[in-house]
DNA sequence: TACATTTGCTAAACACTGTTTAGTATATTC
DNA sequence: GAATATACTAAACAGTGTTTAGCAAATGTA
């Protein structure tokens, strides 16, 4: 019975046409403009028919999120071959910091937005997340064991460096760092700076 | 022509009406849940009414902003009388977290959410948040000063110390510290405990 | 006081939003 | 070929921010 694969198929098929949809409109217009109404004009089916394959509106863009934290990670799997993990970590806050310039409503959604968290807290596990984290998290111990950075609690290292690299892009992103009055290309510059400064202090 | 004063007083008590009836809704039901037609019922009038007061629902985050900077200006203030400038910085940024995990919803439409942001774009200049991290900026700059911490650029020094605290409790708020799987206590004390290890990390 | 004007307010509408329901064609199975 | 299951949609529901047109009462002028 080939026909219930080929269904199944299908059914994957239209998935990835509403994420494709999904994802296209809502980096060109961000996610208030992403309505269901505009995903289902854009693939030429009735709204309705999106909810025959995903339960809300959140459901989709927890797919998407979850796309760009893949992204993500590849980028951050590329420095795998750094062997010194002070190095790494430091190629990998360069890369953080770098992805949100270039990608910021990924960003906006994968660290900042409420949309994908009713899906996050279904699954009662934040996947995504917790594979970037431990990827940084692999690197932070490699680095204390190493005695490459000053001697603290693993989880509070980790959770000051993830914290410290979303503080400046968060506020970057939903346009806090206006209070410096300074063109946007030196507040990057004085965000990249604050990384290396913070890079630094972490130091033996 | 005292009918004029009065015809004014009446204005602003009306102003004043929909901005009290708007942050207690915002507060009890968050911002979603705060609809120009609820606070029109809670007030007893009509929706339409409100846009003779107000210009847009921004407009009325925004006065709510204003309030709840004021609210953590007032907070900030209570540390003059510290002398020591590095010891000032250490309370003013336990104040800063407390006041986050106190008012969440006050921390988010300050730092976090876009609501407010087309009147500040209106008025060139975000007023209250210059206000607060000139207070944070004042405090940096005798620290260096005084040679109380590590030499650096100024501007770069109050970037990474608002960004860290900031990343910290944004990235609490809008429930991403998930990835812990730690109890909301000890997640709470792990931010506490980053924080002062911050504070450490800058003494000269 | 009598009339004209301005002010304060609202009912209703406009253009959206996410989501559900009921019903209709088409495809599949027996 | 008839019965069943699948894929899809029109229309509606309940909500959103915002605007328009009109009405009644307060105010200004004669």
């Amino acid at each position: 019975m080939a026909i219930k694969e080929r269904k199944e198929r299908e059914k994957q098929d239209m998935r990835n046409l509403i994420i494709e949809s999904a994802t296209q409109l809502f980096l060109k217009h961000g996610y208030d403009k992403t309505s269901i109404r505009n995903i289902a004009e854009d693939i030429e089916y009735s709204p309705a028919t999106i909810y025959l394959y995903f339960k809300d509106k959140d459901e989709i863009f927890y797919v998407i999120h979850e796309n760009a934290f893949d992204l993500l990670v590849k980028l951050f799997r590329e420095h795998d071959t750094i062997s010194n993990p002070y190095e790494r970590l430091g190629a990998i806050g360069r890369t953080y910091i770098n992805f949100a310039f270039e990608n910021p409503d990924y960003y906006d959604l994968m660290f900042i937005m409420r949309a994908p968290l009713s899906q996050i807290k279904h699954e009662e596990r934040w996947n995504a997340g917790e594979c970037a984290f431990g990827y940084v998290l692999d690197t932070l111990t490699q680095c204390l064991d190493q005695n490459l950075i000053r001697p603290a609690d693993k989880y509070i290292t980790a959770v000051s460096v993830w914290s410290f690299v979303h503080g400046l892009v968060s506020l970057y992103i939903r346009e806090r760092m206006c209070i410096l009055e300074m063109p946007d290309d030196v507040v990057r510059d004085i965000v990249n700076a604050s990384f290396e400064n913070f890079l630094q202090s972490l130091k033996t």
